[in-house]
DNA sequence: ATAGTCCCTCTAGCGGCTATAGCTTCAAGA
DNA sequence: TCTTGAAGCTATAGCCGCTAGAGGGACTAT
């Protein structure tokens, strides 16, 4: 049994955010202790291993929670569980090309040896958009 | 003069983002009509069209706080618009890389061809992070 | 006058936590 | 056994940058 400051350090989720995932049902309600602490057991950790680790990855707590759903389940087909990792792929990817488009055009703009703001390439493009060479 | 209708019209910036900025201070409190109703001028069109460009370029409302001061002074030096600017680029050239790792190790994962979630390298790996190539 | 659209304020909610306050419980040493 | 200090508890509020809704008032065209 663990209690819920070995499991953070076991896991290295904050102790805060353990009990807000349990408060959101992603893991579930551990046993108390007499004085009404929390007692976890393996199973809980790997739960939240699991948790953790889909978070690292960019999982949003929904698909997580599907993903928990399935994993409960060895049985069924695994179709779901490939659509939410490529869907998540996918925003990943178009999340990469937005950000490419922002650095080229930060970059651009950042190519300024204006002295004062007068003549300062950042503050003029910010102040017409006229002068950027993408849409964004 | 505008309304807060035309003015959300003319720069592409929603009604209630207009009053939300008016409350954080990004633009001035605009005068009312006799029914208390915001009337905008040329300026405060300017204003809001610098904001909703940096916030196109991904500037936070702080950065952008500072990016209009600096505007209103144009003798003032521009050094800090470039560290503003530089500062941003480098954000999002992180943002990038680490979302660049994200994806290869989601590409990694999803070329997965089980039928059931028993032998699904998804939830594997979600479940074991040791199966991960890179660290996150 | 009336209809229909616009605008007003105020409040609450989103996601995913994080921080604080004021309290109780636990574990280890004297 | 007593004490101390760390760890845990609940409840509430805050972060960012909006967005949505309720319940009303103002404007404009017919």
């Amino acid at each position: 049994m663990f209690s819920i400051g070995q499991l953070s350090k076991q896991t290295g989720v904050k102790i805060p955010t353990i009990r807000y995932y349990e408060q959101m049902g992603l893991i579930d309600t551990p046993e108390r202790s007499e004085g009404n602490q929390r007692r976890y057991t393996k199973e809980g950790l790997n739960r939240l291993s699991f948790i953790r680790h889909s978070r690292d990855l960019g999982f949003s707590v929904e698909d997580i929670r599907g993903l928990l759903e399935l994993s409960q389940h060895p049985e069924k087909p695994c179709d779901d569980a490939h659509n939410i990792a490529l869907q998540h792929l996918k925003d990943v990817q178009n999340r990469i090309a937005k950000l490419r488009r922002l650095e080229g055009e930060l970059k651009r703009i950042s190519k300024c040896d204006a002295d004062n703001v007068a003549d300062c390439a950042v503050i003029e493009t910010l102040a017409d958009h006229g002068l950027c060479e993408t849409e964004h």
